[in-house]
DNA sequence: ATAGTATTTAGAAATATTTCTAAATACTTA
DNA sequence: TAAGTATTTAGAAATATTTCTAAATACTAT
């Protein structure tokens, strides 16, 4: 909700890395957190910046939470920047 | 360089802002401040993170600075993110 | 129920960001 | 050169972000 909490949740570099796991496929928190030098406490955090700015979901299964990348604020952030791109005096 | 700054000039709401306003073509600082409730000193804060994540250029001419869009380093985050976006297991 | 594993929450410390006022710089023109 | 306009820089205050440790919650399986 809202192009600052989404570029503000790309703007730090773990989390963007976190996206590019999701991207090959749902991880718990802790597969996440084993790819960094980083308290699970941490991680935890970091998860839920991308949960709120809606860039992931996550899913209940057994003792572990698993997280996938959502893609539809993606497009919706595309079309923000797509918009200054091509816009020229008669937008 | 780097997607750290771009995101994070891209998270401040002025600066968003800024960038829509080139988007018609270039302006002056003192223009671009009259569009704001913010001193000139801020504004000249925010045009320096923006042209220090290439977000925009300037240009001096007589007693003023020119500020404009430079799409350069859009393109290139819109890339990222579409790596994100069609990334399957094969990437 | 108990013990164990996975994850989050709370609270605190360090650092970064945003904004202001006041002063400095840069350029123009009378 | 002096005065005026445009913009930036410096320094400080308020707020936000990132990270940690320690404790709490949630679920599983014995």
């Amino acid at each position: 909700m809202g192009y600052a909490e989404t570029f503000k949740a790309l703007s730090d570099p773990a989390r963007r890395q976190i996206l590019e796991l999701l991207k090959k496929g749902p991880l718990s928190a802790g597969d996440i957190g084993s790819h960094f030098d980083m308290t699970g406490a941490t991680i935890s955090y970091h998860l839920k910046i991308l949960k709120q700015a809606d860039l992931i979901f996550e899913s209940k299964e057994k003792n572990f939470i698993y997280y996938q990348l959502n893609t539809t604020v993606l497009e919706e952030i595309m079309l923000w920047i797509s918009s200054l791109q091509g816009g020229g005096k008669d937008d």
